[in-house]
DNA sequence: AAAATCTTAAGGGTTTTACCGGATTGACCC
DNA sequence: GGGTCAATCCGGTAAAACCCTTAAGATTTT
């Protein structure tokens, strides 16, 4: 019996073209989604083997829908199919209980693989990921990561804003030093490198507007 | 002699899905590339009929590698493929001198639709496409163009993905005073004194995704 | 032909970031 | 009462960003 999967993405093409490749490998896409909650309904509907979520979908992103399904097909198991390779995206996830997580940009057969290792009760990450989540956990730094403290969201918007880090920590009546720091951790948590991508981020995030 | 199409997209796995898709219908696939460089660098070798590029490409965007095509490969028709609506990304295209515009929040039918349209010398914007161009005529909303120029918008997109000056000079073969000229004169032209803000803007534009 | 802009490049300077250590306090939890 | 965590602070360093000036050669506009 071939394996039964939902397949669930925002771009009705993208969806036909991953279809097109899973049953070319010998898999049964018995059913599509457009966002989380049809995703949801229609994993309660087909109790699918394996549910493909993307993770940025519209009214319920793919974090959403992986915990709402395995709560209503226990026997499902998720595989999330995301561009982001960010720790706290990975962590959430596999909070919510994935399996499998792969990233858009590599090539179909990580899919295919990540489907096979999953339905045998296995898990899979794509490889950079796997760095990411085996870093976060030995550094121990992998806690509720990615969850900025309510500081660290303050300073993160000012920076977003494109205050400096002197400007941040006068308008919050901190030393430059605890400034810095906070966003250090911010950086930290979030495995992002650079000014630029804290930017995007927070716009991301909704903490400012493009 | 089947249609010749090179496909851009930064997501290998949606390439494969979407390459899939079109081989079925009996085009055929020459090459792919997953940003504006190599897209650009890949239709000078191989003179496709058609380029279908993603507007969201790292490097160099879809309107960039649209512009550069057509100087290098006159002959190649651009059809973009996109998740965006707005009147601004589609009026921005058509000023590039693309032939299509397809949204992938529709079924593979309409881009294998463009593919055929736009090969025969005619041009295809997905439905709701067309009522934004014709709004944005008739509205006379006219889309407040860059005065920036179009190696200075390299440069920004480049910055707004958080390449430092030094990897955006390797990136483009120039020295990294020049890189820094470039960002200098870009922030005197639009005011603007932060990456931060570069970035917003970057975003504002299209140039990038949050 | 002259003016303007674009692209390239450079020298020399200050300020800011990013990363490396570390530390203390207070709050909350079990 | 020990553990964890948020928030605060400090020192140092190398890299990067930022700021100013200048200027040659190509292309485009006027």
């Amino acid at each position: 019996m071939p394996i039964r999967i939902l397949l669930a993405d925002d771009h009705q093409m993208v969806r036909q073209g991953l279809k097109a490749l899973l049953e070319q490998e010998g898999f049964k896409v018995i059913g599509e989604a457009a966002d989380g909650h049809q995703a949801t309904r229609r994993a309660q509907e087909l109790l699918p083997d394996i549910a493909i979520l993307d993770l940025a979908m519209p009214l319920m992103n793919g974090i959403g829908a992986a915990k709402a399904i395995s709560q209503i097909s226990p026997q499902t198991k998720v595989v999330v199919l995301t561009m982001h390779t960010e720790a706290q995206y990975v962590l959430e996830a596999l909070r919510a209980g994935i399996r499998g997580y792969v990233l858009k940009s590599r090539a179909a057969g990580e899919l295919v693989q990540a489907i096979r290792e999953v339905s045998r009760g296995s898990t899979f990450l794509s490889s950079d990921i796997s760095d990411t989540v085996v870093d976060a956990y030995l550094n121990k730094v992998d806690v509720p990561s990615d969850t900025l403290s309510p500081r660290e969201l303050q300073v993160l918007q000012l920076v977003a804003e494109g205050k400096t880090t002197k400007e941040v920590a006068s308008l919050l009546n901190i030393s430059v030093k605890t400034a810095e720091s906070h966003r250090t951790r911010i950086m930290e948590k979030l495995d992002i490198h650079e000014t630029a991508s804290l930017v995007r981020y927070a716009i991301r995030r909704g903490l400012v507007q493009p």
